[in-house]
RNA sequence: UGGCCCUUCGUCCAAUGGCAGGACAGCGGACUUUGGAUCCGUUAAUGGAGGUUCGAAUCCUCCAGGGCCAACCA
C-alpha cells in the first residue's frame, strides 16, 4: 500500500557519535599503551542469570563492549552463576538475546560454574598453604563473631585447625558427607581487619541443591568473592570492571589472584551504577514487580528491562546513545527520565515513519461534502527535515473522526485547533471551519460539524491566508479500530528506592502508568503492518505495534514515547 | 578500630596547576501543514574554611554533606 516502505529497513544511518574519553578509557589506553598486561585488552560482561537484563545493565554492556572495541581487544560475556536455588537456563537465555539485540558480539562465551574444578584446586592450595581453613560455627556464629564496622571481630575456635583435617574436611565437604549449612570454607587473611570484607571471607558453601547447568555434580558452591576475580584470571581479562559498591571486593580480589599465583592479574575498577528516575533498577525489586504481578512480566513495557524497552518500541540505537551521554564516572549520578526520552525521540525522529492515528475520537462531519465521496490524499510518510521519502495513500470523505482533545466550544485565546466559528487544518486535508456543535441528551458534545474549502486540498489556501491550527484525522468509513496502550513511569515519585521507614516501594507504584484505550481509530495505511512495526502518531506520540499482542484485524500499539507537548505549558498558565 | 569512596549549572558529564565548557531540562525568539523537528539566543555551577603557588575546580589540611561495607546474594 505504501509507495515506499523504509520500515524494512530496520538500521538508520548511524548518528552515533564517537566514544568520550572518560576515566576508565583513560586507564585502559594508558595500559594498552604501555603494555603492562603483556596482552590485548580484554573485558567482560558477567551477569549472574537470575533475572532479567535492565538499562543499568545496558550502561555496563556499552561500557565493557564498547572498551573491547575501541581499544581492538576482545569482550567475553560470562555468566556468573555460582548460585544453584536462584538461577535458571531461561535467564541465561533472556540475557543472550538481550545483549545481542543491543547490537555486540561477545568473543567467548563462558560461564563460572566451568570453573567449579579449577576454583576447588585452588581452595586446596590455599588450604595446604594455611590460607584458608574449615570453619564448622553456625551461621549466626560466623556473623556475630565478624564484629561490626567499628568492634573487630574475633577468630573462629576453629581457624587454627591443622592443614590435614582442613584438607580432610574440605575433601569430604565436595564428596557430600556433610549437610548444607555445617561447614564452610574461609581464608585465613585477619578477624580484625577495617575492611569487613577481609574478615576471613567465606569461600565455598554447602548447598545439596541442583544446578541448572552442572545438576547434581557439585554440592559446595564459590561465593562471589572467590569465582569473580579468580574468573577474570582464567580468562585473561585484563580490565575488570564494575559498579561502586564492590569498592571493598576490590582488596580481596587482588588476595585471592595473587595468592593463586597469577602473574599480571586483572585489575577491578568500579564506576557509578545508573540509577534512574521514577524507576527501580534492582532485581529483587523489579523480581518482585514481576511475581506479584505489578507488572504483566519482566518484558512488560514500563519494566526498565531490555525486554521490555524493547516490546514498548525503543530501538537499542536509542539505548546505546543514552549509554553515550550520560557518561561513566565514579559519583553517584542519577538521570532525569526526560535524558533517557530524549534519546528515544532523537533516534525515532530521524527514522520512524507518520502516520494519522485518533486515540478518543469525536466525530466530524463535512456538511458540505458530497455524500458518498472519497478524496484519496496522497500523504508524505516523512517530515520535510527528515531525509527519507516515500508517502501513503489517505482517504477523505464527509465523515471523519477527530481527537476530543482537538475541540473545545469556549476555548481560550491560544488555543489554535478547532472551536465554533474557527478554521483549522486537517493535516494533509482541507482547511475547514466549525459551524454546529452536536450535543447528546447528557449535554455533552456528540458531534461537530464544519464546511470545507474546496480550493484548499493538501492544505495550503490559494489566497494565502493562514490558518494556525493543524489537526489530525482519520476517516470514519475507513479507519481501523485499535487498542492503544498509554505507558507512562512505573513510579508517582523520582526515587522509589527511598521508601520511608516502614513503607514498601509498592506504595509508590503509579496506578496511571498503562492506560488503555480500546476504540481508537487509525488511517488505513497501517493496516497489514507486521506486529512490531513503530509508526510515530503524529502529534501524539511515537508508537510500536505489539510484537506479542498485535494482530491483522486487531491491532495492539504500545506508546513507546510521547511528543514534547509545549501545549501542556501554555495551557497551564 | 572503623575503613573506603564521592562532592563542578536544576540533572549528567568535561576542564588532568593557566579564559569553568558540552548535553539534557528551563526561558526567549525564528521557522513550521505535527503546539513535533530544526535553527538562533539565553539563564545557570566549582559544598565551606584555611594553606601551597605568579596562578587552584585541580595539590595539601580540616570541616560539612552524601554513599558503600557487618547475606553461607551478586
Amino acid at each position: 500500500m505504501r509507495s515506499t516502505d523504509h520500515r524494512a529497513s530496520p538500521e538508520a544511518p548511524s548518528r552515533e557519535a564517537p566514544p568520550r574519553r572518560d576515566f576508565l578509557r583513560e586507564k585502559v589506553a594508558e595500559d594498552a599503551a604501555s603494555g603492562r598486561f603483556g596482552r590485548p585488552i580484554h573485558t567482560r560482561f558477567p551477569p549472574e542469570p537470575n533475572g532479567f537484563l535492565h538499562i543499568g545493565h545496558a550502561k555496563s554492556i556499552c561500557l565493557n563492549f564498547g572498551v573491547a572495541r575501541e581499544f581492538a581487544g576482545r569482550c567475553n560475556l560470562r555468566f556468573d552463576d555460582t548460585n544453584p536455588t536462584t538461577e535458571d537456563i531461561r535467564y541465561v537465555e533472556a540475557i543472550r538475546d538481550d545483549v545481542r539485540w543491543l547490537g555486540f558480539t561477545w568473543d567467548d562465551e563462558r560461564f563460572a560454574s566451568d570453573y567449579f574444578e579449577r576454583l576447588y584446586e585452588i581452595a586446596e592450595m590455599l588450604v595446604g598453604a594455611g590460607k584458608a581453613y574449615v570453619d564448622s560455627q553456625s551461621e549466626e556464629a560466623i556473623r556475630e563473631r565478624r564484629g561490626t564496622v567499628t568492634v573487630p571481630g574475633t577468630p573462629s575456635p576453629y581457624r587454627e585447625r591443622p592443614v590435614e583435617e582442613n584438607l580432610g574436611l574440605l575433601r569430604r565437604m565436595r564428596a557430600g558427607e556433610f549437610p548444607d549449612g555445617t561447614h564452610v570454607l574461609r581464608a585465613r587473611i585477619d578477624m580484625a581487619h577495617p575492611n569487613m570484607l577481609m574478615r576471613d571471607p567465606l569461600l565455598l558453601r554447602i548447598r545439596h541443591a541442583s544446578h541448572y547447568r552442572r545438576g547434581s555434580a557439585w554440592c559446595v558452591y564459590p561465593l562471589y568473592d572467590f569465582a569473580h576475580g579468580l574468573s577474570d584470571a582464567f580468562e585473561g581479562i585484563t580490565h575488570s570492571f564494575c559498579t561502586l559498591e564492590f569498592k571493598d571486593n576490590r582488596e580481596l580480589y587482588q588476595w585471592l589472584v595473587r595468592e593463586a599465583g597469577f602473574e599480571r592479574p586483572p585489575e577491578q575498577t568500579e564506576f557509578a551504577r545508573l540509577e534512574l528516575d521514577y524507576t527501580v533498577l534492582s532485581k529483587r525489586k523489579l523480581l518482585r514487580l514481576v511475581t506479584d504481578g505489578h507488572v504483566t512480566g519482566w518484558d512488560d513495557p514500563r519494566m526498565p528491562t531490555i525486554a521490555g524497552l524493547r516490546r514498548r518500541g525503543v530501538t537499542p540505537e536509542a539505548i546505546r546513545a543514552f549509554a553515550d551521554r550520560i557518561g561513566v564516572a565514579r559519583s553517584d549520578a542519577r538521570i532525569e527520565l526526560a535524558t533517557f526520552e530524549h534519546a528515544v525521540r532523537d533516534d525515532l525522529n530521524m527514522r520512524v515513519p507518520r502516520v494519522m492515528a485518533v486515540l478518543r475520537p469525536l466525530k466530524l462531519v463535512i456538511t458540505n461534502w458530497p455524500e458518498g465521496q472519497v478524496d484519496m490524499l496522497d500523504a508524505p510518510l516523512y517530515p520535510h527535515d527528515v531525509p527519507l521519502t516515500g508517502s501513503r495513500p489517505v482517504p477523505f470523505g464527509r465523515e471523519l473522526w477527530i481527537e476530543r482533545d482537538d475541540f473545545m466550544e469556549d476555548p481560550p485565546r491560544k488555543f489554535f485547533r478547532l472551536a465554533p466559528g474557527r478554521e483549522v487544518r486537517l493535516r494533509y486535508g482541507y482547511l475547514v471551519t466549525c459551524t454546529d456543535v452536536v450535543k447528546n441528551a447528557a449535554g455533552e458534545v456528540a458531534e461537530v460539524r464544519a464546511t470545507y474549502d474546496p480550493a484548499t486540498r493538501g492544505g495550503d489556501a490559494p489566497d494565502g491566508r493562514r490558518v494556525q491550527g493543524t489537526i489530525h484525522w482519520v476517516s470514519a468509513a475507513h479507519a481501523v479500530a485499535a487498542e492503544v496502550r498509554l505507558y507512562d513511569r512505573l513510579f508517582s515519585v523520582p526515587e522509589p528506592d527511598a521508601v520511608p521507614e516502614g513503607q514498601d516501594f509498592i506504595a509508590s507504584l503509579n496506578p496511571e502508568s498503562l492506560v488503555t484505550i480500546r476504540g481508537a481509530r487509525i488511517e488505513p495505511s497501517i493496516a497489514a503492518d507486521p506486529p512490531g512495526t513503530r509508526n510515530q502518531f503524529e502529534r501524539t506520540g511515537y508508537f510500536m505495534s505489539d510484537p506479542l499482542d498485535s494482530r491483522p484485524g486487531a491491532l495492539v500499539y504500545n506508546r513507546t514515547v510521547a511528543l514534547r507537548d509545549s501545549w501542556a505549558k501554555v495551557k497551564d498558565k
